[in-house]
DNA sequence: GTCTATATTGTGATAGAC
DNA sequence: GTCTATCACAATATAGAC
């Protein structure tokens, strides 16, 4: 039936997705095939069919993982933060996330998104933060999350000069973005 | 001997990379094939490799087109531009340019770089114009690339929302980053 | 719920004849 | 410079037995 929902994944699913989640974030996203992941679990890939429609549905679970631990950190910084650096405290939470899991990054932002196979609302649910941090002005929100998602992707694949201070690009553009002037 | 240099290519191999390009252009990195490539031109796969030596030279020699094609457009950019907005001009050109060749902009960005088998300096030549627009400092280079890199990508992916005016968060961003105080 | 066997399709690349 | 033949893989997925 319902193709989307995590919560609906049976639990030899989810230890299936469990599986997937360890292969791509210690062997990254050229690893993740049918067989690995049967392997990891000491069954033959055909088996993992018979729990999940097809790679897909499986990545899916995992980017709608992936954008719910994003919401909850997004959410956390924004509650934990001072009121007046909200952007700040969602930049670095964002970063934070890029870093500590550099694949399921990649496996969440390289392709285009399958929507329909996600976790109803958790897209939003992990844009929200940042939406409210600027008042709602979707063009604010789109510029810093491309400077976002620019720094993490040009890093990740090395274009960003060897001698550039990573630390003090990100404050530069947190600040411009978040000034209330045009 | 030199792996890199494209001006070092036969012209039969010249014609191998032309064909490439139009297949990257048309079908996307997944069509490029050597099949497919060889297909096009008349012939077999195999045969291709009496004028290169792997696809990685084949790649390395588009992306070298590409950084080469991106300077000539940037540093026309700055040419015609009013000097007061050396930035806004370049980032309208990075947009062209990846809006018109969205699959070799693909190819250019999406995988770590193999520099040694591209046209020495090309990759430099192509950043220096925005480097100069903000007066050397490679901590707001970085942050521009970003944030130009950034808003390309989350549209090719469809990550941006659907009511967003994406002219008015590249005018907003550029604006932001070009301001002098931080 | 797992298995074996297999279909289908794809890739990059090499050897050696012509 | 091109060919045929082939290697050596890898991938997702299905059918049907157990």
């Amino acid at each position: 039936m319902a193709s989307h929902a995590q919560e609906q994944l049976t639990p030899r699913a989810r230890e299936i997705v469990d599986a997937a989640r360890e292969i791509l974030e210690h062997e990254g996203l050229d690893a993740l095939s049918m067989r690995r992941i049967a392997d990891r679990l000491g069954i033959r890939a055909p088996s993992i069919y018979k729990h999940l429609l097809d790679k897909q549905a499986l990545e899916s679970a995992l980017i709608s993982a992936g954008f719910e631990e994003q919401a909850e950190r997004f959410e956390a910084a924004v509650r934990d933060a001072d009121d007046s650096e909200p952007l700040a405290a969602i930049g670095e939470a964002y970063r934070d996330f890029a870093a500590e899991h550099p694949h399921l990054y990649r496996l969440m932002t390289e392709r285009p998104l399958d929507r329909s196979q996600l976790t109803p609302g958790v897209e939003q649910r992990a844009n929200a933060p940042l939406l409210e941090a600027v008042g709602g002005d979707e063009e604010r929100a789109s510029a810093a999350r491309a400077f976002a998602h620019g720094m993490i992707s040009l890093e990740h694949s090395g274009r960003l000069a060897e001698g550039t201070d990573l630390d003090a690009a990100w404050r530069l553009g947190i600040s411009a973005l978040a000034a209330t002037g045009d």
